[in-house]
RNA sequence: GCCGCUGUAGCUCAGCGGUAGAGCGCACCCUUGGUAAGGGUGAGGUCGCGGGUUCAAGUCCCGCCAGCGGCUCCA
């Protein structure tokens, strides 16, 4: 005699079992009707689902309460819609052998094997949506059957799925207990398409309001680069025709803000065929993004007591040798660069390249690498002369440019790029000054989001996955190095995750992750911990006790890479900067050409308080002037015309602000957009008016 | 690296076997205009690169290069 409790508190007490939409429709008709599925115990199910105990029970509906769109809602359409389309791939290609296919946060997926005379194409999408389609259209029921593990094994074995049997295999593994397999078929049993699917789902085709085929991509079994090739088809779902239209708008309004379109027009980076691939030209336009946030960090050095060097941009391999980034990280390199005698010697004596290669390897030749990393170059520099405990910590900085072979696919606009600047940083410290010193990386972070106006950001710790034999130095070292980050992360106030196997692989480390406008995450600032490179370096400092101890390194960057940060920016500041950092702060719009010289004038008092100011000299009218400068996001255009000639002012516009603001003294405008230019936006011109 | 899509003027794109196009931008001329596009004229192209099919190839086929979306990877 199941008692069930319903959200409200109020319990409905019935005789016999009951499904969850007798409930719902105890409850109501309209509730009925408008249920897609339900949740008992917290856990999301079918709405035919028996209820022969006493449980928590809610409808679950396309919206809640509050009139938005429910995730549960949306989870089992998305789900439900996989199958759909999976039924509609096999009608036209019967051949594709079905593997995985879940819903995600924007739509869902399937991944299906497909025969290698007959790839999936992009061209196949419409007949699919078109089968998509009348299968919504029959509005035939998703029908849940449970067969035993053994029942269940043999007809899978029967019907020959390898990808089948191995998604049961794990089911069956995963689960507690007397373990059961499900299908659900679109329809009846045994007469209609069906799927091994563990559920839940929707109560019938029907409830699909509007869907669409999105993408193609290839994807691994498993996850496995070595594993089998399968096709990966995107799609997404929402009950109306409305929410799909405004899904896809928000994507296009999305690709408006991507710093690749946006570094195009405004003109603030250029990515180069034959200069290479992943390889940033920054324009002048972006170099002065770039040196604002230099200058910037530079001045919060100073006060934490860095000290800057320079290295070159290439090192011996031996170094990497001693490092350990060379021959393990060999696969992510540039390849080594060779001297030219050894060159001709090795040409005289016919040695191939699969033999240099393995020579270099082996240490037998020596060459040069491009520094994938700064920290061998740093720590040459610490080794360089002795050091007392009373040294340390010693802080090198240095913009460093570092290149690394990433994989063709990886490579993207800026955020992902085989050549890019660290703003990097080497703490040589003793144990002891390690917690203080990893804070105070810590805030160097926390001051550049707060400055910048970046609050949706994510703090991950990552630790070492314990299977994986790819991190090196003494697991000990490893256990300390791991609590100085978590309690660090913990000092600093915000929620943070930690991620085993999300380590560098010579220590841990503290990241903050951002999303780009597409919701990609990448990570940003990164604070690491070091106890291998000293020891490989036998590097020391003398102690108080005058005997030679190691020191602790940090590794830190905190914007991360300038290209990769200046990317992530653009898209922040949807390509708007704030005045200090905007490459054409100012630009003055005379009236005519008769204003010229007093556009003129004004340009040279603004020039003179330091401001990047430039005059609009075209043969156009102001309405013209002010639709391009806004168009490039000016922060401020300056009307100026014979009425300020006369009376020493200018007419402000900001952008953001689309109206006139009215008119300034022009040598107030001037003090006053060098003080927001200061401030980096502490103060600013807007609020005058 | 893998799968799919894309590559035509500085930018955004149309053209898809038969004489290379549009809008923006650029140059010049007219206009001298007070808050989101005044008017005209003109310059500008090995149609990503290399092969092939064809009387004829941006257009069809093959290979390469690059970009995009994913997968894998990411010190």
């Amino acid at each position: 005699m199941p008692r069930i409790t319903l959200p409200d508190g109020s319990v409905k007490e019935f005789d016999h079992a009951v499904s969850a939409r007798d409930v719902a429709e105890s409850i109501g008709a309209r509730l009925a009707q408008a249920a897609v599925g339900a949740k008992v115990d917290g856990e999301l199910c079918d709405l035919s689902t028996v209820l022969d105990h006493d449980c928590a029970l809610s409808i679950v509906t396309e919206k809640t309460r509050e009139g938005q769109a429910d995730p549960d809602a949306l989870y089992l359409l998305r789900h439900s819609t996989a199958h759909v389309m999976a039924e509609a791939i096999q009608r036209i290609v019967p051949a594709a052998q079905l593997v995985y296919g879940p819903p995600l946060e924007n739509g869902f997926y399937y991944d299906i094997a497909f025969p290698e005379d007959r790839p999936l194409k992009e061209g196949d999408f419409e007949a699919i949506e078109a089968e998509m389609a009348k299968i919504v259209r029959e509005d035939r029921p998703f029908t849940r059957y449970e067969l035993s593990a053994d029942e269940g094994m043999a007809k899978l074995r029967e019907e020959g799925s390898k990808y089948k049997i191995d998604n049961a295999e794990r089911a069956l593994q995963a689960a507690e207990g007397e373990a059961r397999l499900s299908w659900y078929a679109t329809g009846q049993p045994g007469k209609d398409w069906e799927d091994l699917c563990r559920g839940p789902h929707v109560p019938s085709t029907g409830r699909i309001g509007a869907f669409k085929v999105m993408s193609l991509a290839s994807s691994y079994w498993h996850g496995d680069e070595h594993s089998d090739r399968l096709t990966r088809v995107y799609g997404t779902a929402f009950f109306s025709k409305k929410d799909l239209e405004a899904y896809l708008h928000q994507l296009e309004e999305a690709r408006k803000r991507d710093h690749r379109v946006l570094g195009k027009q405004l003109r603030l980076f250029h990515i180069d065929e034959s200069v290479g691939q992943g390889l940033i030209l920054w324009t002048p336009a972006g170099s002065v993004v770039r040196k604002e946030l230099q200058r910037f960090i530079a001045a919060e050095l100073e006060k934490q007591g860095y000290t800057e060097v320079f290295t070159p941009h290439i090192g011996k391999l031996d170094l990497y040798r001693t490092s350990g980034h060379f021959p393990y990280y060999q696969d992510s390199q540039f390849p080594p660069i060779i001297e030219r005698e050894q060159m001709e010697l090795l040409k005289a004596e016919g040695c191939s390249c699969a033999e240099l290669s393995n020579r270099m390897t082996s240490g037998e030749l020596d060459g040069f690498m491009l520094k994938p990393m700064n920290c061998p170059h740093h720590v040459k520099i610490f080794a360089s002369q002795q050091h007392s405990y009373r040294d340390l910590p010693v802080r090198l900085a240095e913009f460093g440019t570092v290149y690394r072979w990433e994989q063709s696919g990886e490579l993207n606009g800026m955020t992902r790029v085989r050549g890019f600047t660290q703003d990097d940083a080497h703490l040589f410290c003793m144990p002891e000054q390690i917690g203080p010193e990893l804070q105070g990386c810590l805030s160097l972070v926390k001051i550049i989001f707060k400055t910048l106006g970046m609050s949706e950001y994510r703090v991950r710790v990552g630790l070492r996955d314990p299977d994986s034999d790819k991190y090196i130095g003494d697991p000990a070292n490893w256990d300390k190095a791991e609590q100085a980050c978590r309690d660090a992360a913990r000092s600093l106030g915000v929620d943070f995750s930690e991620e085993p196997g999300e380590a560098a692989f010579y220590g841990p480390k503290i990241d903050f992750v951002v999303k780009d406008v597409i919701g990609r995450e990448w990570q940003l600032g990164t604070v690491q911990v070091d106890y291998n490179l000293p020891e490989r370096f036998d590097l020391s400092y003398i102690g108080p006790d005058n005997r030679p101890h190691r020191p602790v390194m940090i590794h830190r960057a905190p914007f991360g890479s300038m290209e990769r940060f200046c990317g992530v920016l653009i898209e922040h500041f949807a390509g708007a900067f704030p005045l200090w950092l905007a490459p054409e702060q100012i630009r003055v719009l005379p009236i005519s050409e008769k204003s010229l010289d007093y556009a003129r004038q004004i340009r040279e008092m603004l020039a003179a308080a330091g401001l990047r100011v430039t005059i609009d000299e075209s043969n156009e009218r102001v309405q013209a002037k002010i639709k391009h400068g806004s168009a490039m996001k000016v922060p401020y255009l300056l009307v100026v015309g014979p009425r300020d000639a006369e009376n020493g002012t200018v007419s402000v516009r900001a952008f953001g602000i689309e109206k006139d603001l009215g008119a300034m003294p022009a040598d107030q405008f001037a003090r006053a957009a060098a003080e927001e230019y200061q401030s980096r936006g502490k103060s600013t011109v807007k609020s005058l008016f």
